[in-house]
DNA sequence: CGTTTAGTTGACCGTGCTCAAGGGGCGTGG
DNA sequence: CCACGCCCCTTGAGCACGGTCAACTAAACG
């Protein structure tokens, strides 16, 4: 499926993603669904959904595409922060406060919803399973930013990747963007290396590395993963700290 | 001030660190105040106050002390992800998820106070500025969180030590802990570089390269800095990203 | 008074960075 | 249609930042 094209079912997937978390009640879902469609936007590669600075107003969830949250320096030095993937709320509640701290750009063409505050509160305030499957989705983001913490802190070059690209192949798997052992990998390695705090130059090396392992086949925009057992041992990943509730 | 010692008058601290996001009501402060004093708690240092995989059930305040928020590798690489400081809420909705996906550790001697889930819901449920207040806490945490993985992945020790003890002073300083230029600074070596990513080595040589360079003086539990703007500068520190509304 | 914990220093080494150059794919314009 | 430029990936060489190992000191503590 391209990212730019909308066929009118991928709306799903944002109910895929608060599911993992709480069962959505049937008029919650509904009205959901309803207000997402109302306004779907596209936006190409390589543009800022919204930058550091600006002040948050509305919501957004994305429908197909993957986005970054980042960070940068002035001199150009950049981290990625995490990624933000299809089904995924970009920023709830962010509007509390008045600036935001950290950037939200697309690394592919992507599509989305917006949602304008008041009527985000209404949606969360009429049930009680919706407000929670939120919270949830947003408190495993912060989970997952704690993990990119200890795996940039204190895990080696291949540990740090392989540890990423578990974590991106599980994040893929839970709203069913995975196709047996291959999904697809739309990043570039630059953006691989400011999510792992490496080099290009480093981050392309342990890439062989793996690739030589045996471990990943990564072209074309796809990535493979030859053993999932062995890829997981070596980036020392577990799945819990994602909190799935399956 | 004793870590350990309770004076009555510490509650506020939790009311000062609130109220920096939301000026709060009278009514929602009192509430706050006397659901707080409930329950006072202790725990010695080196102490965790809840373990990765526990479940969470309730909501804890710190009224003294300092903890770090961590996680931990099989092999004993340990990552600080972020210190908890007095006033803060340590686990807000946590109890939504099943398990903890990081542990909460003393670093100091700490006083705090539970308040059990049903009371906190009913606090926030019965005032908006509360609530948001509570919100906006957690928004802030979760941007300190952001700014340390670029912190740990972009940063270099130098910069990287520089920014940390920076952002520890203004923290403090928004509780009204800090002394001119000066302030405790109860942890050790240790803890300071599982919070920075560095070795212990290195992080004694970058403290040594801060105190020829005549930025900070740090023994004896005390912190004191030099040259604020110089240290700033070094650690290429902005205090936007922790949201105080002044 | 012995033991433990925290801080410090030296020496050596390796992971990962920098700089530089080249190749391949692809879109664009001449 | 081909040429060119651009982006992305790849490779080599050299080096530096920061890690590891080890030893020693000083303070804290029982």
């Amino acid at each position: 499926m391209s990212p730019t094209r909308f066929d009118g079912t991928q709306t799903q997937v944002v109910l895929r993603r608060l599911g993992a978390f709480r069962p959505l009640s049937g008029p919650a879902a509904a009205a959901l669904d309803k207000a997402i469609r109302e306004r779907i936007l596209r936006l190409g590669g390589g543009q800022d959904l919204i930058s550091e600075g600006d002040r948050p107003d509305r919501i957004r969830v994305v429908l197909s595409g993957w986005l970054a949250r980042y960070k940068a320096l002035e001199d150009g030095r950049r981290q990625i922060v995490n990624f933000v993937l299809p089904g995924e709320i970009c920023d709830p509640y962010s509007y509390l406060l008045a600036r935001m701290d950290h950037s939200i750009g697309t690394l592919t063409p992507i599509v989305y919803s917006e949602i304008e505050r008041d009527r985000f509160e209404e949606l969360v305030a009429s049930d009680r399973t919706l407000a929670e499957a939120v919270w949830c989705e947003w408190l495993a983001s912060n989970s997952i930013q704690r993990e990119w913490t200890l795996n940039i802190g204190r895990r080696v070059a291949l540990e740090r990747v392989a540890h990423l690209l578990c974590e991106v192949f599980e994040r893929l798997r839970s709203i069913g963007q995975v196709d047996g052992n291959s999904c697809t990998f739309p990043i570039t390695q630059m953006d691989l290396a400011d999510a792992t705090g490496l080099s290009v130059v480093h981050l392309n090396r342990t890439l062989q590395e793996l690739r030589a392992a045996g471990l990943i086949v990564l072209r074309e925009r796809t990535l493979t993963i030859g053993d999932l057992d062995a890829l997981e041992s070596a980036g020392l990943f577990t799945p819990a700290y994602l909190h799935y509730a399956g």
